[in-house]
DNA sequence: TTTTTTTATGAACAGAGTGTTTATATTTTA
DNA sequence: TAAAATATAAACACTCTGTTCATAAAAAAA
């Protein structure tokens, strides 16, 4: 297959301009007070500009938000294999919520500013979908008969952690980071092993 | 103090018909997707009138809502008191799941429709605060010492049982009723009263 | 019933925002 | 340097919003 040819340095620019505009105009009036013309005029563009780039704001917003989590997975996967299933202070969990913390402002208007392209439903599958996988490979190698489905579990648990990390920052975060990871655990850890049919000393996440 | 006089008759009627417009556009393009002028035309209305009730259409939505909502409250208000706290097929928890299953179409698109005024989160902090009072006086009466502070165990609680809701809306409610509510309280309780420092026996709801 | 008050209505208007087209200037790439 | 791609401003048609105003109709009060 043909490689495609290295992006002109003007869209490049261009993108870069209008993703940086976007995420200040955000965190400044809400996603929903921001029109396009607001992000053109700050990125210092023309308006027609715009189109030639993106559909619409929501394709703008999908695409500045890429790079935020793509900052965020890396940091994941770059972690010691022994590390990205542990309970420790540096595992995935962990992450997530300091993640979080270093862009509180963002955090709390993405998961919960009205409106707002339904952005804390995207991310809750996103979570669920890798708890999935997680929860069923550790099914199938454990050899274990769960009670309940791996994806409902899976989803049980995006969800708890979503609604716990918003509740973390929408009260100012009350506890350390360490602090609101281990409260998390302890709430669902039990349901969810014996859910699945393993002993808690199983539950390795 | 003076008693309001009774509201104007085509007041009553015009706010009815904007109501079940709204309703039913709802259900055929989303809350996102309906503009103040198709709601009056389907309620056979002049578009100025609706300025003369409602601000604007998310005002319109809450009032609808306030409808559907209270019937659910009602139904769970006029409940036997043994059965309100009650983990029988009958308790609270059982209403909702019941009451999401016949609104179904209404429900899928307002907690998860794109957009939609965060409904989801207006009716989650109206659980969590339910949970709360729950939780705070169970604790009190028990004489317990939590390790966990009811308020975030309450906003757990409503965020699991928001997220299972969904989940079971959105794949077409794979099991019925009661089992989805026992899976819910099989994954939620434990944590739960073990964070409140209750043993499993006394966490009766 | 008759009078008075309230409500509904359509037309008209101003304003904000969207998305497209076109001709032109500028910058990159080849 | 030539060719291709990109940025731009102006103009335009369009949709939706929210308000004003004069008038007609309906309900409430007398």
């Amino acid at each position: 297959m043909k490689r495609q040819r290295r992006e002109d340095r003007r869209v490049a620019r261009t993108k870069r301009q209008l993703r940086d505009a976007l995420m200040e105009l955000i965190l400044e009036k809400g996603y929903d007070g921001v029109t396009i013309e607001d992000v053109t005029e700050r990125a210092d563009l023309g308006r027609t500009t715009f189109y030639l780039h993106y559909k619409d704001k929501e394709e703008l917003l999908i695409s500045s938000l890429e790079a935020v989590f793509d900052e965020l997975a890396a940091q994941i996967m770059s972690m010691p294999q022994e590390w990205r299933l542990g309970e420790n202070d540096h595992g995935p969990i962990s992450v997530v919520f300091q993640h979080a913390a270093e862009n509180a402002t963002l955090y709390r208007i993405l998961l919960r500013g009205q409106g707002s392209v339904a952005l804390a439903d995207r991310v809750r599958d996103y979570v669920t979908e890798r708890a999935q996988v997680f929860f069923s490979s550790l099914v199938a190698e454990l050899q274990t008969t769960p009670e309940i489905p791996p994806s409902l579990a899976a989803n049980y648990y995006a969800g708890s952690l979503m609604s716990m990390l918003i509740w973390w920052l929408e009260n100012d975060m009350p506890y350390p980071t360490q602090k609101i990871v281990h409260h998390f655990r302890a709430l669902c850890i039990g349901g969810i092993a014996s859910a699945l049919g393993l002993s808690a000393a199983q539950m390795k996440f």
